[in-house]
DNA sequence: GCATATATATCAATACATTGATGTAATCAA
DNA sequence: TTGATTACATCAATGTATTGATATATATGC
């Protein structure tokens, strides 16, 4: 008799097929998907208290702080790329980042269309200082993986990326 | 000389510690976290078409569709520990469901102050139409990864919400 | 019975996310 | 130069998410 097959209730449940557990899976993974995903979210906007920052924005500025981008910045259709979200959505973030004078909309010289978007003296101080608490979220929160665990992380989420773009 | 030490503008870019390392896995992994569940949200959504249901209001449909739970339903307290959402938001998405006639809220026998969730006839039946739809967006979003790999992310997710739930 | 705690709901503010439709300015190609 | 495309912004509707404050009903402990 296999495990999955005895009921307690008494009632007749059906032995899993194969399809079934495959669905199994899949379903755990993107709730637990979910559940991270709100869980980033309100704990790490929640750490970062002090500056009132949501880690959207973090993702933002963390995406213009980067060596190749802080000096000349990013246009909003690389940054819509970038972060896998709708313009007018983008749109709404900078907005709440230029008010804070974190970043900065400044005219392409190369194509007058288009908008780089910059990190502002004031933005770049409040990165650096995002970094402590930021770093001390990463550790606590990744402290049930090891490193080694995490980089496999990284490679599976990047992959799950893959399959989820081409839905 | 490392393969990371040389910069190919010319400028002194300074050899990145563990540290910097550790942080840029950690970056990549939470960015990849909520890339992966911007793209859940929107092609999973997408997908669902016909019915117009989110993927958390099929969230909240599979968590009353298990077989320990149908039966009796789900009181709000523990639909909020499962799928880790705040409370307010909960009665939102339950007014919703509720709206649509797929759940209904029945007082709870044993607590006159609880509330049993329950998938209604209805939603019972709405849920096992939308089974097809949505095996067929997890083969397709998880057709880069094995199923072993599917079940290792399982596992790390797991982890990763353990620590991000005490954070 | 009375005080306290628990379970749920509601109201309000804010931010994030989508879609669809519309508008404006600049580039580019015929 | 005209016409199409591209880049960005805006307006509107809807759904999801947080927090904080308040209210009501029920349960429980003293």
């Amino acid at each position: 008799m296999s495990p999955t097959a005895a009921s307690p209730g008494g009632s007749a449940r059906r032995e899993p097929s194969p399809e079934d557990e495959r669905f199994e899976v899949a379903n755990r993974l993107f709730f637990r998907l979910y559940q991270c995903s709100n869980l980033l979210h309100k704990n790490g906007t929640r750490h970062m208290g002090d500056f009132g920052a949501t880690t959207q924005q973090w993702a933002v500025l963390g995406a213009l702080a980067r060596p190749l981008v802080r000096a000349k910045g990013m246009s909003v259709k690389d940054l819509i790329e970038f972060l896998l979200l709708s313009r007018q959505n983008l749109t709404a973030v900078l907005d709440r980042l230029e008010a804070r004078a974190w970043v900065e909309r400044v005219k392409d010289p190369d194509d007058g269309r288009a908008r780089l978007i910059r990190l502002t003296e004031e933005g770049n101080r409040t990165w650096e200082a995002m970094h402590g608490p930021i770093e001390a979220f990463y550790n606590h929160a990744l402290s049930p993986l090891t490193e080694a665990e995490q980089v496999l992380l990284v490679q599976l989420l990047d992959r799950l990326k893959g399959g989820l773009n081409v839905v």
